[in-house]
Formats: structure tokens, sequence, C-alpha cells
RNA sequence: GGGGAAGUGGCCGAGCGGUUUAAGGCGACGGACUUGAAAUCCGUUGUACUCGAAAGGGUACCCAGGGUUCGAAUCCCUGCUUCUCCGCCA
């Protein structure tokens, strides 16, 4: 959420943001039925919105105001005679009947300017980050650089397999038994592909530390109000998230809910800034609306295992792109150690997510479908989940005085989703003789060296 | 799962329907005294919304949400959390 300040100081930037990103607030409000400036009309209404809400403020402090009033009236009349007490309390507590009717009213309708407002200011997305590559479909990222070796393998005189045929052939994965007990998408990990999925954990685990990252583990489920601060939407009709009924719970789609939901409602000592964290939890992911895309194998599944960076910093933009800049050389460090060949994406400004200031994707090489795919992200999503979650810190005092609590920035990252690295690296290891040879920096979390031939 | 107890400011802790403007203490900050420090004394002290150019004003917040009342930290209901005892369990 935006600091709803922004609203009436800058409506221009919002307006050219909600452009930018084509995200409509008002589903009435859209470029066929308001046409060029339907950004604009999106803004006026959206500050309708807020200046009723004010008005209600105002008359609803108004009223209490005079209900103090009346109240410290009461309290003298004890002090008159004991003759005159009942007289003077009688118009009190008719005033004070009439006042609390009053309230009421004032208090309902207040409720639901607020309710109004701030569902629709929920759905206007953050500010994007000028160099942001503005447009909304996958060309137009940009591609910032490409690193590794792709194999040739016309060279060496075969043609390579896609992850699932390589698994299979291995007994690596049974996605038969997966469908039978849980359903499509869900799979067991066999054989070598479990140790290798804990390998995976554990260096990514490894690598975190390395960098400065607290290590957990973390609940795989959170409460519905932690997803909402979060910037996901369990309720929805194309929700990502799992709901557990008779619940307010959700199984978590990642870390990133969990260690971001840790230090909710707290203000952080700036000492303690930037904060670093490390999470290894489980993630699931209805998939609504992906049904037939991607959908072999272990790319999109229900569940999967992942590591997941993530830092608090100070709430000024220099910081949390210093930070975002660094997670991202943690994630390049981890793929070059694993060997991978991968580009780095600038997301443009229709695919970064209401949360995301800036995004960069990792894509790896997949030689099985001749195409690259995403393997990690990152994100500064700098005080947009800060704010609902009431994640502050208090800057040191400025000539002695004490400052007011400010919003810390937020951005996380992918270390290692196993499922998507398991692709990776059975893709790109694959030997003519259908064995898999592991990446030396893996060879001492898993014991072995080569996975096959069978 | 069942029974008890408890949730008050940065922390400890009093208050159980209107003299509370939440006592008192600790801590922190500022000042006085001091060559400096300690001790002592004086003062200040949270979060947010809102009005205002500012000075400053108003409102809310005693775990959360409802309710009773002219008036709620205080009474009632529901929920959450913590502690504790019993049962069950890896």
């Amino acid at each position: 959420m935006l600091d709803i300040k922004l609203l009436r100081e800058d409506p221009e930037r919002i307006a050219a943001n909600l452009h930018d990103r084509n995200v409509q607030v008002f589903p009435d409000l859209d470029s066929e039925q308001a046409g060029e400036s339907w950004a604009k009309a999106t803004v006026e209404r959206l500050r309708a919105y807020d200046q009723k809400v004010r008005d209600l403020i105002a008359a609803g402090d108004n009223l209490r105001r005079e209900q103090n009033e009346n109240s410290s009236a009461m309290k003298k009349v004890g002090k008159l005679a004991k003759d005159e007490q009942q007289a003077a309390r009688t118009p009190l507590i008719e005033r004070g009947r009439e006042l609390r009717e009053q309230e009421k009213q004032i208090a309902e309708q207040h409720a639901e300017a607020i309710a109004a407002r701030d569902e629709a200011w929920r759905r206007v997305p953050n500010l994007s980050h000028p160099d942001v590559p503005k447009g909304h479909t996958d060309d137009d990222h940009a591609q910032l650089r490409t690193w590794g070796e792709r194999r040739d393998f016309a060279a060496e005189g075969f043609e390579p397999k896609d992850h699932l045929d390589i698994a299979e052939a291995l007994d690596l994965v049974d996605f038969a038994s997966g469908a039978k007990v849980a359903g499509q998408k869900f799979y067991y990990l066999v054989n070598e592909a479990v140790l290798l999925d804990l390998a995976l954990q554990r260096y990514a685990l490894d690598m975190a530390r390395k960098h400065g990252f607290k290590l957990h583990t973390t609940p795989d489920l959170a409460r519905v109000d932690i997803l909402d601060g979060l910037g996901f939407n369990p309720r929805g009709e194309s929700t990502q998230v799992y709901s557990v009924a008779n619940s307010d719970l959700c199984l978590v789609g990642t870390a990133e809910i969990t260690l971001g939901g840790m230090v909710a409602d707290e203000i952080l000592d700036p000492e303690q800034l930037p904060l670093l964290v490390a999470g290894l939890s489980h993630c699931f992911r209805t998939e609504a609306g992906s049904a037939g895309k991607e959908s072999r194998g272990l790319y999109r599944v229900h569940q999967f295992t992942k590591v997941e960076l993530f830092a608090f910093t100070v709430g000024e933009l220099e910081l949390s792109e210093a930070m975002h800049q660094r997670m991202l050389d943690i994630e390049e460090e981890i793929f070059q150690g694993l060997e991978i060949p991968y580009r780095v994406l600038d997301i443009a400004s229709g695919d970064l997510g209401g949360p995301a200031y800036r995004k960069y994707d990792l894509e790896a090489w997949m030689p099985g479908r001749g195409g690259w795919g995403e393997i990690t992200s990152t994100s500064n999503c700098t005080d947009y989940q800060a704010r609902r979650l009431r994640i502050r810190y208090r800057p040191a005092p400025v000539d002695g005085k004490k400052q007011k609590p400010k919003m810390v920035h937020m951005l996380n990252g992918t270390a290692v989703a196993t499922s998507r690295a398991l692709v990776a690296i059975l893709e790109n290891n694959q030997q003519a003789d259908g064995s898999v040879r592991i990446p030396a920096a893996l060879q001492p979390y898993c014991g072995f060296d080569r996975i096959g031939p069978r």
C-alpha cells in the first residue's frame, strides 16, 4: 500500500504509474470505457473517496469532543447541592443519548467510506523505478547480461532431452503417484533426486549465511492478514494461494510471506538494519489460470522447496537499491557456482506485480525446451509492504531530537527454488549416455558426482 | 482436548464506573550543580489520524473486536496470546 498522502500531494504521478503498469483499479474505468484518460479518472475517483473519509473523520471527532464535554459537565454535577443535582443531570443525560446516537451513525458511515477507499487504494501498485522498461509483454523486459556457455549438443553428437525424460529414465521423479495421492502437478522425488534436492537447499543456505543472512526455517502456513500485508490476495478468484478451510490460515506460496511478516507491527532499532534473513520453506501454489502452460514436469508444480532471501533496510532509496543489487549478485553467485548459464532481466512495468518498485529475474538456459526459464526473482518493494505490516524503524536522533518512526524498505529474492534448479541441472548436465553430472559445488553435499547411467 | 491464571506506556507496576491529565518506579533525553564524573535536584518522555501557513488545537489508542452506560483501563460477551496443571502425542 502506498502512503495515502501521495494521493493528495502528487496525484499525477500515481496516474502516470497506473498507466505505465496498465493496472485498472476500478473495473468500469478501463481504456475501453473511460478512454485515454482512464488513469486520470481513476485517480480522481480515489481522491473523492479520500475526501469523504476525511470529512467523516472531522464530523466524528467533533461529536466525540462534545461527548467529552458533556461528561466533564456531568462530573461537576456532583459538587452541586444535593437537591439541585437531579435537575442538573437530566438534560445532560438526554444530550448524551443524542450524541451517542449521532456518533454511532457517523461511525458507521466512516467505516463504509474507509472500507471503500482502502479496498481501492490497496489495488494501486507501488511506484516504479525510473529505469524500469515500460511495457507489458515478455519482450519488453530489458536483458542486462548473460553468463555462462551454453552447450552445443549438436557438436557433442546427441539431442538433449528435457528434464522429465531424463528424470523418468533415471527413476528420479514419480508424477503418477503424486497425481493419485494429491492430484496433478504433485510429485514425489525419488532416489538421488531427494539427495540432490537437499543438497541444493544446504548449498543455498550456506551461501545465504556466508553473505550475512540469519537462517530460519519458517512456518509453511500464515494468517490471511499477513498475506494481505505482503500484497498477496488469498481471496480473489484467480488466487495463487491455498486456504485452509475453517481457519484464517493459508499455505504460503513463498517464505517471503513468513519472513516479511516476522517483524510486523514492530519499530526496529536502526542498528538492527539492514536486517538480513533467509528462510527455508515449502511453497504451495494453486497455479490457477496457468493450466497447460509449461505443464511438463517440475517446471510448474503445486509444491516445491525454496530458500528465500529477505532484507529490511532503512527507508532510503539509495540504500534499498544498493541492497537490491547485492541480492542480485548473490543470486548470480549461486547459479555461477552451479555452472548454469543464465541471463538477467530487468522486468518491465506491466509485469512487476503490485508491491515491486523494481524486479530482476534470473532465467536459466534450459536445453530441453531450447529456451530460457525463470529460476530466481528479486524485488525491491520499498515501503509498500512495510506500510500495511507496520514495520518501522526509528532514525537516529538529529540534533538530540528524537525522530519519528519511518517505514523500512523490504526486499526479497530467491536463493534457490529447488524444483526449477533441478530442471536446470538435469537439462544442462545431461550426458550422451543418459547420466547426469553433478556440479562440483554440490558434490560435497550430495556425496556423489553423477547420477546414472542406468 | 479439558481446567485454572494473566495480558496496562520503552520496561516494571498501581488502578476494578466519573477528582486519572493512567499513580509510582526504572530507563532514556535535556538542564542545574561539578575541573570532569558519580550522586543529587529540576524538566521532558509513546503511536497514529485530523484541522492549521505556523504557533498550536482536536480525536483515538490500557491485547483485539463487539456490547452495557450520560460516562468504561475498570462491567458483560467473543476471539487471540502467554503462563500453568491434567490428558494425548512425534
